[in-house]
DNA sequence: GATAATTATCGTATATTTGCGATATAAGAT
DNA sequence: ATCTTATATCGCAAATATACGATAATTATC
């Protein structure tokens, strides 16, 4: 968020922000939706679906995580990650309640 | 969205996407909370309430206007903004049905 | 017509994001 | 022990984002 007076606005606006970041990019909608699609987690499957490098997939992947809303448990050689669901619904409540109560002039 | 091959991606995950950038910051939040409470149009109060410099918050506004979740419209020397219902529905209804359906591994 | 008030835009500095290849790490298979 | 597979991390380059002050543009008011 380069720069930027986080600090000055409420922690609901900054907690709020960060989930928005975080599905602020194509390749990580379409990641949660995959990980929604499947109640059984996945793993390489997500850089076999994605146009991008495993690299790059593995990093979306950490800003996902880092933002709660998805965890990855490691099974053999292999990480499966799945949503986090308390997080998602927080996100869903957030967004809710932002565009819940429209009035245009 | 930074050297980003969002072409590669589907429509409705690019459009989403960009909703989601949009209020990605909050001070755009603390704007659209500011909107959504006051059914009346606000303008330089937005720069009042927020801690930030005049010319920041007319490139905030920029942004969530250029995203079409507000509309201005010039009343005399200044500017009336106000949510826009339609494109705030549909960013409702794609966060809904992103985080509608959690099934956790 | 000059002045004040409101808003947008320009220029600029700094930080972050996105992407990739290369490399490290870890676990299973041979 | 070595090789393969899966994943994460590092280092880098290019693009965006954030913030501000200065300045333009617009409209009321005097």
């Amino acid at each position: 968020m380069a720069y930027s007076k986080a600090e000055e606005f409420s922690e609901q606006e900054i907690a709020m922000a960060r989930f928005a970041k975080a599905i602020a990019h194509p390749a990580r909608i379409a990641i949660l939706k995959m990980l929604a699609r499947r109640n059984t987690c996945i793993c390489n499957d997500l850089v076999e679906a994605l146009p991008l490098a495993q690299s790059t997939v593995s990093q979306h992947l950490a800003e996902l995580k880092s933002a709660g809303l998805i965890r990855g448990e490691i099974d053999g050689p292999r990480v499966c990650y799945c949503l986090d669901e308390k997080a998602c619904r927080e996100a869903r409540v957030f967004f809710d309640k932002l565009f819940g109560t429209i009035k245009c002039c």
